[in-house]
DNA sequence: ACATAATAGTTCAAAGATGAACAATAAACA
DNA sequence: TGTTTATTGTTCATCTTTGAACTATTATGT
């Protein structure tokens, strides 16, 4: 047997991906929570952050900023559009594509979310420094750069 | 209207935190498809990891450790099961519970995935100095020790 | 122009995750 | 002891997510 084999929890890069992974999935699970009395799912609030800084954009686009798949998309917004938080309309020019944009109501419901949203983050970052956040986000946007087509 | 609100994608905590979660969903999702060949998925590799280094622990136990419901549980485990990776087998002094352990073929489908799993990070996490990565974990795990139990 | 490729979005079936309600067992305590 | 409360694991209905077809539209190449 190949026991000479290093095992991951010796390592320290994997230990410390460990805890990346764990905040990562228990700030969410808290996040849903926190979201629940506006009815939101943090899915659904990702794509209202998305279209607030990006409108116009298309399902597609949405989709791959999102790293889902697209069929999830179609899943997931008619939910929203029913509620009257976003619009959907076709594009002039290529009429295979659906222009995005939150409708008033949508934004307003956004922003008491990131209310949520920011106050769970500052709780979770607060402990770190400027010094350390920064470079803890520049390490995670290197990361995401090496994977994102892996 | 409160425009006075600072806008979260000004905030570094909040900019930073949301490269965290990008990073950590392109690795699982990359993870997923490494894993494939070995027909396992993150979840069930992260079963066998604690089955490895707490043997006989319970599902209840286990529930926790992957931060996920008892029904999950319930759900995942007959798979790996009747694959004959683990065993299940009720305590003898407290008949509620069921007490788990990794069989030899669960130990070596372990390895062979833990492999995967390691060069992964190392790709990922190769690009922080030791210092940086020991200062990402220790933070991430002050992160979780807020959250847990929030 | 015409045939072929690629792209945007949808549909659908299968797999996963979740939480509430439940059965069996153990613990607390009167 | 007997009753109440907690705990463990399961079941079940519901909701998400996913990937593989499929349709409609646009781009490409000859």
């Amino acid at each position: 047997m190949n026991n000479k084999q290093e095992l991951p929890w010796d390592n320290p890069r994997f230990r410390n991906w460990v805890a990346v992974a764990r905040a990562c999935h228990v700030l969410e699970r808290t996040l849903a929570t926190k979201l629940a009395p506006l009815d939101l799912k943090p899915a659904q609030l990702d794509v209202l952050m998305n279209l607030y800084r990006h409108p116009g954009m298309s399902q597609h686009d949405l989709a791959r900023k999102l790293l889902v798949g697209r069929s999830n998309i179609t899943m997931l917004l008619p939910q929203l559009e029913a509620r009257g938080l976003l619009r959907r309309e076709g594009d002039e020019k290529d009429k295979r594509i659906l222009r995005l944009a939150l409708t008033e109501a949508g934004g307003a419901l956004l922003m008491q979310a990131l209310k949520v949203h920011m106050a769970l983050i500052e709780k979770a970052m607060s402990q770190s420094t400027p010094e350390q956040c920064d470079m803890i986000g520049e390490q995670m946007r290197k990361i995401y750069d090496v994977l994102k087509d892996a």
